[in-house]
DNA sequence: CGACGATTTGAAATCAGTCAAGAGCAGTGG
DNA sequence: CCACTGCTCTTGACTGATTTCAAATCGTCG
């Protein structure tokens, strides 16, 4: 799909350039940054709770997952990552790490000693806003996330999530929020949104019952896009799409 | 309580001082920040979603929270600030607002405008990581409440979020984990939660008869904090406080 | 005193969880 | 080729934690 001359770390470039309108130099400092690719397995550890991380990994090809594992044994899925995140900075910045990310499916981390990203950010003041604003994007996602398993009943929350992912793919070039791979498995989606595998499962059934997706195998395709945002009470704001035009936009008109 | 000369920006200059070894030309200009005082109610906004502050706001005094409205009506609350807090970073960084920030309780905000913010960043790279270093430790906090939602029983959620407040109090040179002031209603603290206001007092009447706490009016007694920290699944890791130590220190021995 | 908001308590209803078992599908090895 | 294995998905019946509805109590303040 992507040429096989496509640089390592051009999908970090992709997706910074959303937050950010980089200069040639920025793109040339980003692409310069010293990297090991690493292939890596369905399930494998990306980073560990209570660790400290060496490397913030940029994730090249698959899906990725934060998670926590509470007290009584259960875990939560914080967040879902693809393509173009840089899925350790949250836990490199912090130093030790307070979730484990692992790989949902197989794939290709470059990891970026934690130093040059340092470094970088010290140097070139854009990189360093467009990585803050990719932080500060996750912290909304995780907001959002909060009021899903809080306050939305067990088929909003699943409704939601399709939605998210949908449009998250269709951002990080992956292809349509009409027709997309899932990249999780019911128990997967169950720890993210609070609920058992079993509900999950029941919520799904209903929702294609309804008319509002259909499923075969691992792959979603969204019937009726609109009918789908409503029943998850999805709105995109929180996504943060805009961050560039937000970002390089006059201040609003008062 | 604090001297009556103590500048308006202190708090905030504690705060940051916990994550990063700021010099004195740092916190000089920290304190020479340009903002007003105002006076907030209980109940008053600070922020709007959707709106574009153009104010960071640092709480000098007093409690606020981060709250968003579900399409069905209900309110799920993201967290709860304090004195030295800078509310208004994620919002303002982000430039279109994603969730509502109310006061608590009475109280002093500064309002610095947003790009001075945004200068004395990108002129001091230590007070930007410790700004930035700020937005993560938020973000921690947000990843810990998923978790508490998503994967914890009512008891459970109510210790937790009891041992977070008294804690940062503490940390934040408000008072005695061991006894402090609940800011919150009940119905407060059910949107915290994901709980309905009746749970919520079940499980605090049922804190207390089981001897973890006393209440008094909104004085909480933590009667036995080992044992209320088990029964809330509390680690303090995700708190962070070790900021400071973990950047300055030499990485830790492989 | 009276009013209002916050807290407390009880009883009934319900959404989601638990337990259990069967079905579908992919990979493995005989 | 096909049985075997393991994982995921699906379904049913039952249970239970939390919600809902309703009303009483308490505290504060004008």
């Amino acid at each position: 799909m992507s040429p096989v001359t496509e640089h390592n770390l051009q999908p970090m470039v992709r997706k910074l350039s959303l937050w950010r309108a980089l200069d040639e130099a920025d793109v040339a400092a980003l692409l310069a940054l010293p990297h090991v690719v690493r292939s890596l397995n369905s399930g494998q550890f990306v980073a560990w709770d209570g660790d400290r991380p060496q490397h913030c990994c940029l994730l090249m090809s698959g899906f990725a997952f934060r998670h926590k594992i509470a007290g009584n044994g259960a875990r939560q899925i914080l967040s879902v990552h693809m393509r173009g995140d840089v899925i350790d900075l949250h836990n490199s910045l912090l130093r030790v790490a307070d979730h484990n990310i692992q790989m949902l499916t197989g794939g290709e981390v470059a990891m970026i000693p934690f130093e040059a990203v340092r470094d970088i950010a010290a140097a070139r003041p854009t990189v360093a806003a467009a990585l803050w604003y990719e932080t500060l994007v996750d912290g909304s996602i995780f907001r959002e996330w909060i009021v899903n398993v809080g306050r939305r009943d067990a088929r909003t929350r699943i409704a939601h999530l399709l939605c998210e992912l949908a449009l998250r793919q269709e951002m990080a070039g992956l292809g349509d929020r009409l027709v997309y791979q899932m990249p999780m498995t019911q128990e997967q989606l169950s720890d993210a949104v609070g609920l058992t595998p079993v509900h999950v499962n029941r919520m799904l059934m209903g929702l294609g019952a309804d008319g509002l997706i259909s499923r075969n195998h691992r792959s979603i395709t969204v019937i009726d896009w609109a009918a789908l945002a409503k029943a998850g009470d999805f709105e995109t704001r929180y996504l943060h799409f805009d961050g560039r035009a937000a970002a390089d936009s006059a201040p609003a008109p008062a």
